[in-house]
RNA sequence: GUCUACGUAGCUCAGCUGGAUAGAGCAUGCGCCUUCUAAGCGCACGGUCGAGGGUUCGAGUCCCCCCGUGGACGCCA
């Protein structure tokens, strides 16, 4: 919530009260800067809202709350009354410049809340198997868990972001017998990779690497023997590789959870326990299945098989119970829709262990087509068919890519063209943003010589006005964009502040040599426009340059 | 076939719990640098919001049904 915007809600409150004698909530009051400039600064649809419960006309309820709104004279220069019903407000130039003091007095926290309140929260995304290297399609995964991560950290949110590895499945045994065949062809002799194994690039370099440790020391080992050598070396220089092309693309994270740890920690067999205590288990055809029908699952689930091994979702819902038992009140997983049938298996299992419903929430990111020579590129870690992420980044640059991807809103298909990125095109709307700040930048340094004003009765120009009226919705953007888990209105915020500080920039000149006042408050005005899009675009994880 | 998302300008996408004449970038055309960075500004062109019904003061937004596209439908992970 702003401060204009809570400024009026409070004052349409007073009214509502003083003129129907109606108790008006916060959430039922919606502000907004009307889309055309004639309708005033702010506007409210109050009126229309309240029809159904005061059983009068949306224009007779608006004359009456108009009338007690222009008392406030202090806040609001003039009310009036429009189209449908729409109250519009246009208000006193202190009301707007106030946020410049906020701005300037704590550059670092603008735009933080207290949204969150606190709330702790588990954030888990990418996950991807450390079987091969990051591709582009995990971009938008890590792009939109990282900026989420920023966002619920500024929203107030007490958030844990978490990486979940999973290092005790199938998979990690055919990659361990993939980097054996490796190295036993470094070592010159004929060895296959197996069929389910792994082709990627990475473990020829992790073979190598193998290699120029030990030799040939293991070339006649028996394969078996090897094996848990080979196993052991393999995933550790994945993990490595991870966490490295990760760091890169300035995706960090809180914690990285092991799957084998939760198998050490005996977690699968007391969440197995506890499932079958709790009666939601049966056993049929030799294999232990999971009630996830009674919580709106299409059918039960196997969660140990015929031969005695536990699935996929087995370990996983462990691991659920792990996040919960570290103090979790929610948990939020990122998923690729290729995965999206599994959300309500793992909401089922959750529920039947006696968890609340919406205790995890599962967001579905759709996957990004990759697009190369204007056709269609399927990649596949096994056949090793695949752009790595890091190659991807040392072309584009990273602020292009994570910008590119945090400007989609998860539920859309996107198109990711590998061509156009790696031209450094200026299609790429981020340069338009960075622009702006670099500008700013260079005004402040040329004006180095001046003080900032503290009082700003000169900004009155219109292209001023928009500043500042924008400049106060930050913080109701990041608040809205963190509680729906959306950075992509970041990234329109992003523009538009962009776009009126460039428009700005065109008509007003900052440095003023015959109007120091002028310029004092220009000044401020323009570094608070600086501050303002730098936590922005920190926020998706794009640098702000000084000079480009 | 079933489930689940999506379909908005030539292209890529916004559109805040239903609100005023549906927006932006790119592309196209025309203007603007002796003045703080032209990676910029201004103007123009461009739409049956996939089709059809419904709900109401009001629908791109909610509901139904078609059409199209992606994804998922394993005792794989």
């Amino acid at each position: 919530m702003n401060q204009i915007e809570s400024q009026l809600k409070d004052l349409i409150i007073k009214a509502a009260a003083s003129a129907f004698a109606y108790q008006l909530t916060d959430d039922e009051i919606v502000i907004e800067i009307p889309k055309e400039k004639q309708y005033g600064d702010y506007s409210t649809n109050v009126a229309m809202r309240l029809t159904k419960a005061l059983h009068e006309k949306p224009q007779a309820i608006a004359a009456k709350l108009v009338e007690e709104l222009v008392k406030y004279s202090d806040t609001i220069s003039s009310a009036s009354i429009a189209g449908p019903g729409f109250i519009n407000f246009v208000l006193n130039g202190d009301t707007l410049t106030d946020v410049l003091r906020t701005i300037l007095a704590s550059p670092d926290t603008y735009g933080q809340t207290n949204s969150g309140k606190g709330l702790k929260i588990n954030l888990e995304y990418v996950s991807a198997n450390p079987t091969g290297d990051l591709h582009p399609g995990h971009a938008r995964g890590a792009a939109m868990g990282d900026s989420v991560a920023r966002l619920m950290k500024f929203a107030g949110y007490d958030v844990t972001s978490e990486y979940y590895v999973n290092d005790a499945g199938n998979q990690i045994n055919n990659m361990a017998l993939s980097l054996q065949a490796r190295y036993f062809q470094i070592c010159g002799l004929e060895a296959k990779i197996p069929e389910d194994g792994y082709n990627g690039p990475d473990l020829i370099a992790i073979a190598q690497r193998f290699y120029d440790l030990h030799g040939t020391a293991y070339r006649d080992v028996v394969s078996e023997e090897s094996l848990p050598i080979f196993r052991a070396y393999g995933l550790a220089a994945e993990i490595t590789k991870l966490k490295e092309d990760l760091a890169l693309f300035r995706v960090e994270y809180d914690v990285w959870s092991s799957e084998q740890s939760i198998y050490d920690r005996h977690m699968v067999e007391k969440s197995v326990k506890k499932l079958q205590e709790l009666d939601m288990t049966y056993e049929a055809e030799g294999a232990v299945w999971l009630k996830t029908t009674l919580f709106g699952d299409d059918k039960d689930r196997v969660i140990i098989r015929s031969n005695g091994l536990y699935t996929y979702l087995t370990p996983d819902i462990a691991y659920h119970v792990d996040k919960f038992e570290r103090g979790f009140t929610k948990l939020v997983d990122f998923l690729g829709a290729d995965h999206h049938g599994y959300i309500n298996r793992l909401k089922a299992a959750i529920q039947a262990l006696g968890y609340d419903k919406d205790a995890l929430e599962i967001d579905i990111i759709q996957m990004a087509r990759m697009i190369k020579d204007g056709e269609e590129f399927k990649m596949s870690k096994r056949t090793g068919k695949a752009v790595a992420l890091k190659d991807l980044i040392e072309e584009a640059g990273v602020d292009a890519v994570r910008y590119y991807f945090a400007s989609r809103a998860a539920d859309t298909h996107m198109d990711f063209d590998l061509d156009m990125a790696t031209k450094q095109s200026n299609e790429n709307p981020v340069y338009y943003a960075q622009y702006a700040h670099a500008r700013v930048c260079s005004i402040l340094k040329s004006g180095q010589g001046y003080a900032l004003a503290s009082s700003f009765e000169q900004l009155v120009h219109p292209k001023e006005i928009d500043l500042l009226k924008y400049l106060n919705e930050f913080p109701v953007v990041v608040s809205d964009a963190a509680v729906s888990r959306q950075p992509h209105k970041i990234c329109n915020y992003i523009q538009k502040l962009a776009q009126l500080f460039h428009s700005f920039y065109a008509d007003c000149k900052v440095l003023d040599d015959g109007n120091a006042e002028l310029t004092a408050q220009r000044l401020a005005l323009v570094t608070a426009v600086k501050i303002t899009l730098k936590n922005a675009l920190w926020l998706i994880g794009v640098s702000a340059p000084e000079r480009m």
